[in-house]
DNA sequence: ACATAAACTTAGGCTGAGGCCAAAATTATG
DNA sequence: CATAATTTTGGCCTCAGCCTAAGTTTATGT
């Protein structure tokens, strides 16, 4: 049994609660059309509650942060020794599709929605794959115990981010698209080979183990 | 002389001047301690005014829009024929880290860190760097007659993309730093020689002309 | 030249996000 | 059981973004 006070206990139920009733209220009317006072209501909590859990209005919507930021980074730093980034993430990524991951791209098409047609929402998607990308930058530069102005780790790392970020698009795409789970992976498999097929003449050799 | 009504000519100045009170409170004081409600008294206009002309405040900043968004689809597309994509953008990047181009990340260190220091204009920030790899991605697509749900030319697009971003933000990095532009110019050179020459492997023939 | 249409600007008000604070309620600790 | 630490609460404030209705200026057709 893990130790844990009743505060924390309260507290995560709390936080699952207000995340719960944002959710719903969010896939019913629409983000936009959602206000923090309603979902506090709702959740039956103080709307300084709301803010204390979800800085963000936008942190109720995309509840993932670590779990999809880290992605990429943990993948590298768990591969088997002397293994290529790149391969490791290729593996990773066709693991992903089959087992239809939310956190490549795979979602419910009313969720697929919701996120879609908010600007604020669209805008943190791009920051949160901007910050997946800046991390496995950090976990390349340490293991290559690159000079801090090495531009090598971070551009390896915008490559390998940016293919993630275009294949987590056509995820969405085709969700909203009306296709099926099924029909996804098959494209997202093809279109998953085709990205790190192109880019092995460039990466396969990376990080040197010379 | 160019045909251009009396209100057109108006609407012009209007537009600058708001830009340029804007930019000059924005300098001094910083961008989230300005509000539009600022812009407007030191413009002598209304609010909505100010909101016309740039809907959303960040527009107030970052005036650049077409000419930022266009630069590597314009590149692209009026490379000479037959000229791989990567090759031209190549030439035209070195180019403008010679001429200390504003669009590729050149900036006065009080613009910069006034960029930096808001959330809002960072955010805007990447949103034009998306629209910039859309852009480009449309001419690569358009060019290469590419099917609907090809993921070539999107995925080439976020590789040429992402390098532009990550040179943009070393550019910005080594202002902040308090580098000069020579001696800025000098690393973004040597980072862009091994950024293109990383991806040359993967790219140099692309669109394949056969 | 003049009247009418079109476009732009204005003042004011409204909603909702985000930030802050002091007080109350709840939980932990000695 | 008392005291300390933490969380919740309600209320207040600023500002961006949007709207409306009216006023002002410029363009157009007769």
């Amino acid at each position: 049994m893990i130790r844990m006070g009743l505060r924390e206990m309260k507290k995560r139920q709390t936080r699952q609660t207000i995340a719960a009733q944002a959710t719903r209220l969010f896939l019913r009317h629409g983000f936009d059309r959602v206000t923090i006072a309603d979902v506090a209501a709702a959740a039956q909590v103080a709307k300084m509650t709301v803010t204390n859990y979800f800085p963000r209005k936008e942190d109720l919507a995309l509840d993932l942060h670590e779990e999809f930021t880290g992605l990429l980074a943990r993948t590298v730093a768990r591969r088997a020794p002397g293994e290529p980034a790149l391969a490791a993430l290729r593996r990773a990524f066709l693991d992903a599709v089959d087992r239809h991951d939310p956190a490549i791209g795979f979602a419910d098409p009313d969720f697929a929605r919701m996120i879609s047609a908010s600007p604020a929402l669209v805008a943190r998607l791009r920051e949160l794959h901007e910050e997946r990308e800046d991390a496995l930058a950090s976990v390349l530069a340490e293991e290559t115990a690159a000079a801090p102005d090495d531009p090598l780790p971070r551009l390896v790392a915008a490559q390998l981010g940016a293919v993630h970020r275009v294949l987590f698009q056509e995820a969405v795409r085709r969700t909203l698209a009306g296709e099926s789970p099924d029909e996804i992976a098959a494209a997202l498999n093809r279109s998953a080979r085709t990205a790190f097929d192109l880019l092995t003449p460039s990466l396969a050799g990376y990080p040197h183990t010379a």
